[in-house]
RNA sequence: CGGGGUGUGGCGCAGUUUGGUAGCGUGCUUGACUGGGGGUCAAGAGGCCUCGGGUUCAAGUCCCGACACUCCGACCA
């Protein structure tokens, strides 16, 4: 069939899955190589997704209190190196910049992997008072990490994202705050994204360099692998101690704040393209579809009333407040079909001469290609509850597949089954060594993904070490 | 950083075994016909064959060396 032309030039899933992925990053035209290796371009119709995510969880820091800040992007190596094991957990990737213009710099600067460093030496000389705090800070920029091993929106040398950076009066203030945006990028995951999360604890070997304790937000892609999709993190004083942040506190002591830091990145649309493009193509959750309905008048040179009434629609749902796109070009009906799915476009309008004449319009989803006709009176109201629908839809799919692939088990033996075999997220007990979970990675072949912020409760073994435990966590393949 | 794969018009590839004028599909341009799922025909434009050495009368093809991309590991968001 003529249809499945376009179809043939992306991968089946199926047959390959890492290529399958490419080919939607090239083919949607999200992602182009630059001539750096790991450097990527995000291409207008990417950004457009990016800018969407931007502005929607920019609106949802912004209702809890943050402001947004610049920071530089060069850090002085000294200033870097205060914090050992921050120092330590990114040495092997910072990228240097050693000459300016044609002089040899005193002290070399390195490209922000992440800015905590910035962050507190600012802090540290404008912090003052309690009366100051809390300070909660966001800023979106792009961080560079020298990574040996690239993938588009997975792992690449440059990245972009937002780092939120808190400092507060007490520990219990912090935590809260770590706990706060946590679950702020999860409702953006599952409301925005239509994406369901795994939320928990990273374990002591997987949590990041510097911080007390790491919190993190699992997703399942379509091939059953891991995803980490948000982390928040709670330091504890341990950086204002390193970095010499103080302020005079309520009893006129000087006292050490204590910090957060939370990032999310360009990664959520490699989580978006996995979790829910199919064989066709990409599939955007509506939310942050930069076209929402795209409309495809049919015949139109045969009858000018054609296009006349497919752009008073399109008014009409401009004035509803909804993304869309008009396609007058030359192209066929089966091409233009063929595109916008490829694109993930989560509605196609088509209105020909017979739609005319019934006061309809066809209205055909990209989630289950199913196809409706809508009377064109109402048809704003129509077509938004179509777009809620779909990301109900999408939600419900991702849902099933992280929940048909999440095993209880109780054996390091059936983990390293389960991983091999078709893959998933294992549920099991651990008792919490570093020794049994280094066992895990090199018996079953899986990493521990995080540990659950809703614990059972209740008493089981180690798959490992066999030993009583009460600790719930998961195990899988990961990006 | 270890192991594979691939570099040829914009994109996808053949040609490399056995050296001998640079090919195909698609896309692009122009025109006509078409038009409810990648339509038909015609005429065109477009190539330091990744780069650098070497062998040869002659290299896309053989030899040596770089580089890039990509996949699988290890590491990370």
């Amino acid at each position: 069939m003529a249809k499945d032309k376009k179809v043939e030039q992306i991968t089946d899933m199926e047959v390959d899955f890492a290529q399958w992925y490419t080919d939607i990053c090239r083919k949607a035209e999200l992602v182009e190589y630059s001539s750096v290796k790991g450097f990527t371009i995000l291409r207008p119709y990417g950004y457009a997704i990016w800018e969407n995510i931007q502005r929607i969880m920019d609106g949802m820091f912004k209702k809890t209190g943050h402001v947004n800040v610049a920071m530089p992007v060069l850090i002085p190596e000294s200033l870097l190196k205060k914090e050992g094991e921050l120092v330590n957990g990114f040495a092997p990737e910072v990228a240097w910049v050693t000459m300016g213009g044609s002089e040899q710099l005193e002290e070399r600067l390195a490209f922000r992997p992440t800015s905590e460093t910035m962050f507190c030496d600012h802090w540290h000389s404008v912090l003052q008072s309690y009366r100051q705090l809390p300070m909660l800070y966001n800023q979106w920029c792009s961080v560079i990490r020298w990574e040996k091993t690239t993938r588009p929106f997975l792992r690449s040398r440059e990245f972009w994202w937002q780092e939120g950076h808190t400092i507060h009066e007490t520990a219990e203030e912090a935590m809260a705050e770590t706990e706060q945006q946590l679950n702020c990028y999860a409702d953006f995951c599952e409301n925005v994204l239509a994406m369901p999360v795994v939320k928990g604890r990273k374990t002591e070997k997987e949590k990041f360099a510097g911080a007390e304790a790491t919190y993190t937000i699992e997703c399942m892609m379509k091939d059953r692998k891991a995803l980490q999709s948000g982390t928040s993190h709670y330091f504890g004083d341990k950086f204002s101690r390193a970095y010499d942040v103080t302020f005079t506190g309520r009893d006129n002591t000087l006292q050490y704040p204590f910090q957060t830091s939370w990032g999310s990145t360009t990664r959520l649309i490699g989580a978006v393209i996995m979790t829910h493009g199919d064989n066709n193509g990409l599939v955007l959750p509506p939310r942050i579809a930069p076209v929402q309905v795209v409309a495809i008048p049919i015949a139109a040179h045969k009858n000018p009333e054609v296009l006349e009434t497919v752009k008073a629609i399109l008014e009409k749902l401009d004035a509803a407040g909804i993304r869309t796109k008009l396609d007058v070009s030359e192209q066929s009906m089966g091409w233009k079909c063929a595109e916008y799915e490829m694109r993930g476009v989560p509605v196609r309008l088509e209105l020909g001469p017979r739609d005319l004449e019934n006061g309809q319009c066809c209205l055909v989803r990209r989630d289950n290609r199913e196809k409706v006709f809508a009377p064109i009176e109402g048809i704003g109201e129509s077509v938004k509850k179509l777009l809620d629908d779909i990301h109900d839809n999408l939600y419900a799919m991702a849902k099933k597949n992280l929940e048909e692939n999440t095993f209880d088990l109780t054996t390091w033996e059936e983990v390293r089954d389960m991983a091999q075999g078709r893959g998933g997220f294992a549920h099991t007990k651990w008792c919490g060594s570093l020794e049994c979970e280094l066992a895990m990675k090199e018996k079953a072949g899986v990493s521990s993904r995080c540990m659950p912020l809703e614990q059972s409760g209740t008493t089981g073994k180690c798959p490992v070490c066999g030993k009583e435990c009460t600790t719930d966590i998961y195990w899988g393949v990961a990006y």
